[in-house]
DNA sequence: GCCAACGTTGGC
DNA sequence: GCCAACGTTGGC
Protein backbone atom coordinates (compact mmCIF):
# COMPACT_ATOMS: atom_id res chain seq x y z
CA UNK A 1 0.00 0.00 0.00
CA UNK A 2 0.68 3.44 -0.55
CA UNK A 3 2.71 5.71 1.95
CA UNK A 4 0.16 7.72 3.83
CA UNK A 5 0.27 10.52 5.83
CA UNK A 6 -1.25 11.58 9.35
CA UNK A 7 -1.40 14.24 12.13
CA UNK A 8 -0.71 13.55 15.80
CA UNK A 9 -1.95 16.53 17.81
CA UNK A 10 -0.16 16.66 21.65
CA UNK A 11 -0.34 19.10 24.41
CA UNK A 12 3.18 19.33 24.79
CA UNK A 13 2.59 19.42 28.69
CA UNK A 14 1.62 15.64 28.34
CA UNK A 15 4.04 14.75 25.63
CA UNK A 16 6.15 17.32 23.29
CA UNK A 17 8.24 16.57 20.45
CA UNK A 18 11.25 17.51 22.54
CA UNK A 19 10.36 14.54 25.01
CA UNK A 20 10.08 12.00 21.91
CA UNK A 21 13.57 13.73 21.31
CA UNK A 22 14.73 12.65 24.52
CA UNK A 23 12.74 8.77 24.44
CA UNK A 24 14.90 6.32 23.83
CA UNK A 25 15.91 5.49 20.31
CA UNK A 26 13.55 8.70 19.87
CA UNK A 27 10.59 6.61 19.48
CA UNK A 28 7.45 6.35 21.56
CA UNK A 29 3.89 4.63 22.11
CA UNK A 30 1.28 7.09 20.97
CA UNK A 31 -1.06 6.10 24.20
CA UNK A 32 -4.17 7.55 25.03
CA UNK A 33 -6.62 8.23 22.37
CA UNK A 34 -10.22 7.71 23.07
CA UNK A 35 -12.11 8.87 20.46
CA UNK A 36 -13.96 5.87 18.40
CA UNK A 37 -12.90 7.56 14.43
CA UNK A 38 -9.16 8.23 16.00
CA UNK A 39 -9.24 4.78 16.88
CA UNK A 40 -10.08 3.48 14.25
CA UNK A 41 -7.21 5.20 11.98
CA UNK A 42 -4.73 3.69 14.66
CA UNK A 43 -6.29 0.21 14.40
CA UNK A 44 -7.34 -0.12 10.91
CA UNK A 45 -5.33 2.87 8.91
CA UNK A 46 -2.29 3.64 9.77
CA UNK A 47 0.93 1.49 9.01
CA UNK A 48 4.23 0.86 9.30
CA UNK A 49 6.41 3.82 7.12
CA UNK A 50 3.57 6.33 7.42
CA UNK A 51 4.27 9.90 8.03
CA UNK A 52 3.31 11.90 10.73
CA UNK A 53 3.28 15.73 11.35
CA UNK A 54 3.80 16.40 14.79
CA UNK A 55 1.30 19.34 16.02
CA UNK A 56 1.62 21.04 19.35
CA UNK A 57 -1.73 22.19 20.57
CA UNK A 58 -3.09 24.02 23.77
CA UNK A 59 0.22 26.20 23.96
CA UNK A 60 1.62 29.31 22.40
CA UNK A 61 1.90 29.09 19.57
CA UNK A 62 -0.15 25.65 18.33
CA UNK A 63 2.06 24.65 15.35
CA UNK A 64 3.07 21.95 13.48
CA UNK A 65 6.57 21.10 14.89
CA UNK A 66 8.21 18.20 13.31
CA UNK A 67 8.04 14.85 11.43
CA UNK A 68 7.85 11.34 12.85
CA UNK A 69 7.51 8.34 11.34
CA UNK A 70 5.18 5.16 12.58
CA UNK A 71 7.37 2.07 13.21
CA UNK A 72 4.75 -0.49 14.68
CA UNK A 73 1.06 -0.17 13.24
CA UNK A 74 -2.38 -0.71 15.81
CA UNK A 75 -2.23 -2.37 18.42
CA UNK A 76 -4.11 -2.68 21.97
CA UNK A 77 -3.04 0.34 24.04
CA UNK A 78 -2.45 -1.30 27.53
CA UNK A 79 -3.08 1.74 29.52
CA UNK A 80 -6.68 0.74 28.91
CA UNK A 81 -6.63 -1.62 31.50
CA UNK A 82 -4.24 0.34 34.12
CA UNK A 83 -6.88 1.25 36.61
CA UNK A 84 -3.91 3.79 38.19
CA UNK A 85 -3.79 5.19 34.71
CA UNK A 86 -5.66 8.32 33.83
CA UNK A 87 -6.47 6.54 30.44
CA UNK A 88 -8.03 3.53 32.61
CA UNK A 89 -11.03 2.59 30.45
CA UNK A 90 -12.96 -0.26 33.19
CA UNK A 91 -15.15 -1.13 30.18
CA UNK A 92 -12.22 -2.56 27.97
CA UNK A 93 -11.06 -6.34 28.66
CA UNK A 94 -7.77 -7.42 27.56
CA UNK A 95 -9.65 -10.34 25.50
CA UNK A 96 -11.86 -7.07 23.72
CA UNK A 97 -9.23 -4.21 23.52
CA UNK A 98 -11.60 -1.13 22.79
CA UNK A 99 -8.45 1.46 21.98
CA UNK A 100 -5.44 1.20 19.95
CA UNK A 101 -2.22 3.07 19.25
CA UNK A 102 0.73 3.06 16.90
CA UNK A 103 4.60 3.57 17.83
CA UNK A 104 6.13 6.25 16.30
CA UNK A 105 10.05 7.26 15.80
CA UNK A 106 11.21 11.15 15.30
CA UNK A 107 12.39 11.70 12.15
CA UNK A 108 13.08 15.96 11.88
CA UNK A 109 12.72 18.82 13.98
CA UNK A 110 11.50 21.78 11.56
CA UNK A 111 13.86 24.45 11.33
CA UNK A 112 10.89 26.76 11.93
CA UNK A 113 8.07 25.33 13.49
CA UNK A 114 4.63 25.85 11.16
CA UNK A 115 1.93 27.95 13.22
CA UNK A 116 -1.72 27.65 13.09
CA UNK A 117 -1.84 31.28 11.87
CA UNK A 118 0.56 29.94 8.76
CA UNK A 119 -1.39 26.84 8.26
CA UNK A 120 -4.35 29.31 7.96
CA UNK A 121 -2.89 31.57 5.09
CA UNK A 122 -1.23 28.87 3.12
CA UNK A 123 -3.29 28.26 -0.38
CA UNK A 124 -3.34 24.47 -0.65
CA UNK A 125 -3.80 23.95 2.68
CA UNK A 126 -7.82 25.05 3.19
CA UNK A 127 -8.80 21.59 3.19
CA UNK A 128 -6.94 20.04 5.83
CA UNK A 129 -8.61 18.22 7.92
CA UNK A 130 -7.08 20.23 11.01
CA UNK A 131 -8.52 23.49 9.38
CA UNK A 132 -12.21 22.80 9.37
CA UNK A 133 -14.87 24.09 11.72
CA UNK A 134 -14.80 22.40 14.72
CA UNK A 135 -12.36 19.82 13.87
CA UNK A 136 -11.19 18.21 17.41
CA UNK A 137 -9.94 14.87 15.83
CA UNK A 138 -6.18 13.99 17.94
CA UNK A 139 -5.34 11.89 15.04
CA UNK A 140 -6.59 12.58 11.54
CA UNK A 141 -5.37 12.00 7.32
CA UNK A 142 -3.60 14.74 5.68
CA UNK A 143 -2.96 14.18 1.81
CA UNK A 144 0.07 14.26 0.10
CA UNK A 145 0.18 17.36 -1.28
CA UNK A 146 -0.64 19.02 1.91
CA UNK A 147 2.37 16.81 3.66
CA UNK A 148 4.24 18.52 1.01
CA UNK A 149 3.40 22.21 1.66
CA UNK A 150 3.64 21.66 5.72
CA UNK A 151 7.33 20.26 5.22
CA UNK A 152 8.44 22.92 2.82
CA UNK A 153 6.86 25.57 5.72
CA UNK A 154 9.13 23.23 8.13
CA UNK A 155 11.93 24.21 6.27
C1' DG B 1 -10.71 31.46 31.85
C1' DC B 2 -14.21 31.52 28.22
C1' DC B 3 -16.97 29.20 25.26
C1' DA B 4 -18.20 27.00 20.66
C1' DA B 5 -18.27 22.65 18.83
C1' DC B 6 -18.49 18.05 19.24
C1' DG B 7 -18.94 13.24 21.37
C1' DT B 8 -21.07 10.33 24.80
C1' DT B 9 -24.50 8.95 28.04
C1' DG B 10 -28.80 7.63 29.62
C1' DG B 11 -33.84 8.40 30.48
C1' DC B 12 -37.79 7.78 28.09
C1' DG C 1 -34.15 5.78 18.45
C1' DC C 2 -34.61 10.55 20.10
C1' DC C 3 -32.52 14.15 22.37
C1' DA C 4 -31.26 16.82 26.64
C1' DA C 5 -27.63 16.95 29.71
C1' DC C 6 -23.11 16.56 30.47
C1' DG C 7 -18.06 16.21 29.64
C1' DT C 8 -14.13 17.26 26.73
C1' DT C 9 -11.37 19.62 23.32
C1' DG C 10 -8.76 23.29 22.02
C1' DG C 11 -8.36 27.99 19.95
C1' DC C 12 -8.58 32.40 21.54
Amino acid sequence: MAKRYWLFKSEPSEFSFEDLARAREQTTFWDGVRNYQARNLLRDEIQVGDGVLYYHSSTEPTAVIGTAEVVRAGYPDHTQFDPKSSHFDPGAKPEEPRWYMVDIRLVRSFAQPVPLATLKQTPGLAGMTLLQRGSRLSVQPVSAAEWEIVCRLGG
